[in-house]
DNA sequence: CATTCGATCGGG
DNA sequence: CCGATCGAATGA
């Protein structure tokens, strides 16, 4: 069994890049009994940038955005809705503001659930994405038989980038 | 300071 | 469709 954890290189380039690729890899959480769970990531968001009209950084670097700024590969986890931690992973190098939100798994669907039900918050914002935060992502053993494209959900304000195909889902079928 | 609002979810 | 629930962003 192949536990391969993702190299730094994988999260150095665009969003656009790393969503598919993320597609059928391993979230690896480690729980406070020590134990490792695994789930397949099924669905992945793209945003790219300050220009993105959907992405966060499109208002600059704030409180909130700064972890965007890092070179790829540390979390960048939101409270929304006052309830639910949104999970990102920040991609591309550092000063270059992009990041794939992890929408879903295979054992469970939509990123607020995601992170109620794996217990993830903000204590992960800005760490590295590797064993030491307790989090990390391993390679696919397969890649997905189909990819789905679609618009990203929630952000129907962001203009004409509303409705660019950076929602991604990775299917058998 | 005050107010608005959201990369969601679950219930009706 | 609507309410829950709260921090960040925005505006006065």
């Amino acid at each position: 069994m192949k536990t391969r954890q993702l190299p730094p290189s994988f999260y150095r380039c665009s969003a656009l890049q790393v969503a598919p690729d993320l597609l059928y890899c391993r979230l690896a959480v480690r729980e406070s009994s020590g134990k490792i769970k695994r789930l397949t990531i099924s669905e992945t968001e793209a945003y790219v940038g300050e220009e993105d009209l959907a992405c966060h950084a499109s208002r600059g670097r704030t409180t909130r955005t700064e972890v965007m700024y890092q070179e790829g590969g540390v979390f960048y986890v939101y409270l929304i809705y006052g309830m639910y931690y949104m999970l990102n992973v920040v991609t591309a190098v550092r000063d270059r503001p992009e990041a794939v939100l992890i929408r879903g798994t295979r054992e469970v669907s939509g990123p607020g659930r995601l992170t109620r039900d794996l217990q993830l918050g903000g204590e992960l914002n800005g760490r590295p994405v590797t064993p030491k935060s307790g989090v990390w992502i391993e390679e696919k053993e397969r890649p997905p038989k189909r990819i789905r494209k679609g618009p990203r959900v929630g952000v129907s304000y962001a203009g004409a980038w509303a409705d660019k195909p950076y929602r991604f889902i990775g299917e058998d079928r």
